[in-house]
DNA sequence: TATGAATGAGGGTTCATTCAT
DNA sequence: GATGAATGAACCCTCATTCAT
């Protein structure tokens, strides 16, 4: 008898093995990571990696894709927490050192990937318009309140402020030893500075 | 004689080396980029680009210290020239488009380069610092004439401002079709309301 | 009982493998077509494949032994109805146009396939044979009602006249456009000459 | 100083590449040589290949078209010294048995690698064409000298001669043992009664 | 200085085949 | 009978680098 259909348990392996390159791009760039690497960091055969991608170019969208969206979880999640800005920079409170935002280091290789490679750029724009809408949400439903100065567009606000958490990861890399609980606290600082309304302090 | 001028030659051959990688760099990334292809660009052949570079290592972190040192060479240049922010933002205000900072995406690939690569992050950590000792000065300049918070400590913030500066370029790739003045009217907003003494409107 | 038909269920199975894998070999070529290509034409997992036969190698020679029963199958069937040329270039006149002729260019993978390897060469010898048989009764029988020159040999002629008909389909990749009924027309024009007593016209 | 340029060179490495590639492809056909194969009967190395040629594709367009250049220049020095039959069949009046046919197999290679790439089509009808215009002369001034059949079109006979003599060297495949010398007198016979002037004995 | 011939390891991908179910 | 997961060797090709000239 033909063995049933499982497909749970397929989408566990092509999970498994994004996960698996995810890892390998982290550690190599987008580039640097080979098939045969992410094979073996997954630990199956270079020709069976082909019956779960057709390509690398898929694992490396299909990654960015998954790993996008996974990041960008944490702002649904905690949409009616507190004030505007503590709800935006919610994906920075949610990590504790530099350590934690090892991960988001992909985001830097994929923006590389973005500026030459026009599928990877709709991926991240696709993914970074989600958040902007829940970003955007969260300041006018300041602006509202009189917490968020009302003078500030929120669509172009919400993609500076997106700009801003995405960048953070790259302090480390440019200014070694620099602390995150600081850093972290200055962000906050500016953000809160920038959205207050004006006269108020 | 004329065996004097041969090391400058060289030295000039070296520079026309390092532009015709790193134009290869933008638009194939450091490890798509191939030696054959950066020979094609610069016009020599792949045997005598070892007698100017020991390896495409060393081109690559060479072009990421000419260029950073180029790239931040902006704000040296305009130190005096107004208020804090203004000098701060510099960088970006010799900027008309996007398009013109197309060639700072080479950044990305660096920033991405510099998450796994010692090397690289530590030509990254030192052009970054020759910035931050001209920010430091410019904040503190600003703080004793009153213009800017003096709550802030300058090396910290000095460093968040050249974060802010360089994620600026990750703006079009994350959304498509943002404006540029736009963009860097709300950045300048940002930074003002920031680096502004409490109390003061 | 059910069970006696399976055997007749497998070859039928078996067939249809081999008409799927004969449009394969037509598309891409003997080595060109992949067992999984095969599969997808045949509508069956690659693992099933291997139920029916042992090898790729297997499904080549046992398609060109089917394909050349079935091609040289023409002659049997017409074997008392004209003169000498006629039956003996029935295969020819059995088509319209050089589309008919698409499927005799597995003929020419055959052809190249035999030249290296010793099984296919013995199964086109084979299947040659068969027709020289009936070919050579033809020309005797042509030789015996004085329609046929009696000084030619007809083994040789016979074998002579396998290799024109099977070399008309080279004729349209030689000639791009050259005209079917012309073609044939000719060649009958030339096996008649050939075959007709010498001071005969 | 710069090396001197030596194309010579170049091109006579290239002319022996293409003949071990020509070895590689009799063995092998042209799907089934490998690039590392050719690359081990030509004594370089893989990478070194692609100095000479952009692409195994363009190894087999090459060697093909070399192949058939020289295959038919027999046809060009010979085209004074006889009667019609004699010259059109002087391809095969040059060998002197079937092992001397073996590198005409290449030509079933061809064959059928041009019923499905059409550049090699291209490449098979170019060459051709070279011959027929050589051929038609040769029939024309047959016809003028009452030596050949003026009814026969030159154009379309032509075409069928080079057919003929192409399919020559599928004889052996089809039937093992078949006698090289009889096999040629067969077809010199045939040739001559096709192109022999009705009447005329 | 400058060339391009030369290498061989490794790139991404496909292959024929096997096996547990 | 039938599936598709799994393998690993081999596919064509590109890589960074070296070397004789």
């Amino acid at each position: 008898m033909a063995r049933k259909l499982v497909p749970e348990q397929h989408e566990g392996k092509r999970h498994e093995i994004l996960e698996a390159a995810h890892r390998c791009f982290l550690r190599h760039g987008l580039q640097g990571a080979s098939v045969s690497m992410i094979c073996k960091e997954a630990g199956i055969s270079p020709g069976h990696l082909y019956h779960y991608f057709p390509s690398k170019e898929a694992i490396v969208e299909q990654m960015a894709d998954e790993y996008l969206a996974r990041l960008h979880g944490v702002f649904g999640r905690q949409r009616e927490t507190g004030d505007a800005a503590t709800v935006l920079l919610s994906e920075i409170w949610s990590m504790e050192s530099w350590e934690d935002t090892a991960h988001c280091r992909i985001l830097f290789e994929l923006l590389a990937e973005a500026g030459r490679n026009e599928r990877v750029r709709a991926i991240l724009a696709r993914n970074t318009d989600g958040v902007r809408v829940l970003l955007s949400q969260v300041l006018k439903a300041g602006q509202e309140r009189g917490e968020v100065d009302p003078a500030l567009d929120p669509e172009h606000t919400s993609a500076m402020l997106i700009a801003i958490v995405d960048a953070a990861p790259m302090l480390p890399l440019m200014v070694p030893g620099i602390r995150f609980d600081e850093s972290r606290a200055l962000i906050t600082t500016m953000v809160r500075r920038f959205l207050r309304p004006e006269g108020q302090v």
